[in-house]
DNA sequence: GGTCCTATACCAACCAGTTGGTATTTTTCG
DNA sequence: CGAAAAATACCAACTGGTTGGTATAGGACC
């Protein structure tokens, strides 16, 4: 059997779902069947549409993209969740996991990342924006990082040791810096990865796979 | 093809190889084909036996059991590796996994256990002591917590807090204690694991799906 | 009744990371 | 060259966990 995957969007910004609905199906291979604009409709027919896939945008309402995933999960569907969403927060990304996403995609990702994360779902195989890359050398892990996040290098080497649990002074000692400098880009580091303690950001380093 | 599956054993230890041969061998299905006596002899000849399963002794010498493992890890053989250990620290059970052991069992387990360990490495599911089993109720996961590292029912309710990210203060506030008592069994539970730190208490929670 | 375990509580000193600033130098790039 | 970004450095106040103690009350078990 060879037909085409069966797509369902969930947002509730109608020129943001005819754009991707337009994208998608440029490809032969993919099929929108459904476009939901709100997550009570979502949950009733999504049964009956039996997409393949579904772009859940977490900020759909009534109820809310947390909740219609977990519900989901519950049913058991052979259906995969690809999340699209506007932060690149990994706390939020985390907890998708959790609840049973397949996948987890930025707004602003293009066209290829969307397609190929599908295909990637459909292979059984996780599609966590950069978590799907343990494969990738270390250069390319940081260039992801630093796009997303706009992790400068020196940031990144301390994420490295801090993955070590280098304490502050073991990694300023290790850079021959003062410990006040390896604060600071911890500091930063922290605020552009929006994370709030220690044990967060090492659920980064993990998450990530850094 | 349903030949036995063959089983080597690397420890230094006799007395300890011979009883754990007499015990495979009552097994029809097992075929315990070589008893490796150091690392060095294990590296040289494993190719050669290609065994479906080695039980590996992390205490073994020349070289050490991790050197071993990460070296076989690197030759990418098609072979399970279950670690044999007396000690149930999470770090260096944590390090075994990382380095691409299968399986980690200690070795006061019993019988039924180790074919139970054996079954599932072959069926590529990992074997970490309690690891495999994040299917069991709460209650079976806290039996076995207690029973290996000697965790009190308070101790473990305080554990699935800390889990969940709760302060001191805040669980304290939670079960209407003192937070000098939640300290005191925070501190007894690290001390009864083994661990030196709040993140690696977390490492803790997470390596053994609490 | 005595011992052991568990749970409770307290304390001071200490360590490590966090916050919210400021400020200077060096590098990068148009 | 000039501006912006990156890296460096400093500081005080604060939060939260860690260490190494002590101590008491209530059950359980022998």
């Amino acid at each position: 059997m060879n037909t085409r995957l069966r797509i369902a969007i969930a947002d509730d910004h109608l020129l943001f779902t005819e754009g991707l609905c337009a994208l998608l199906e440029k490809d032969s291979l993919l099929d929108v069947c459904t476009v939901y604009q709100d997550g009570k409709t979502l949950l009733t027919q999504i049964e009956y549409e039996k997409p393949d896939v579904l772009l859940l945008d977490l900020k759909i309402g009534q109820p809310d993209g947390l909740s219609i995933l977990s519900e989901l999960s519950k049913r058991n569907l052979p259906l995969k969740v690809i999340i699209l969403s506007t932060y690149s927060d990994t706390l939020t990304m985390m907890e998708c996991k959790r609840l049973g996403a397949h996948g987890y995609l930025l707004k602003n990702t293009n066209h290829d990342e969307l397609l190929m994360a599908i295909e990637r779902v459909m292979k059984n195989e996780p599609a966590f924006l950069y978590l799907d890359t343990n494969h990738r050398s270390e250069e390319e892990k940081f260039r992801y990082i630093q796009q997303t996040w706009h992790v400068t290098r020196r940031e990144w080497e301390i994420l490295l040791l801090i993955k070590k649990q280098f304490t502050n002074q073991m990694i300023a000692e290790h850079l021959n810096l003062s410990v006040y400098t390896v604060e600071t880009h911890r500091k930063n580091l922290m605020q552009k990865l929006a994370i709030k303690s220690a044990l967060n950001l090492h659920q980064f380093i993990q998450f990530h796979e850094i």
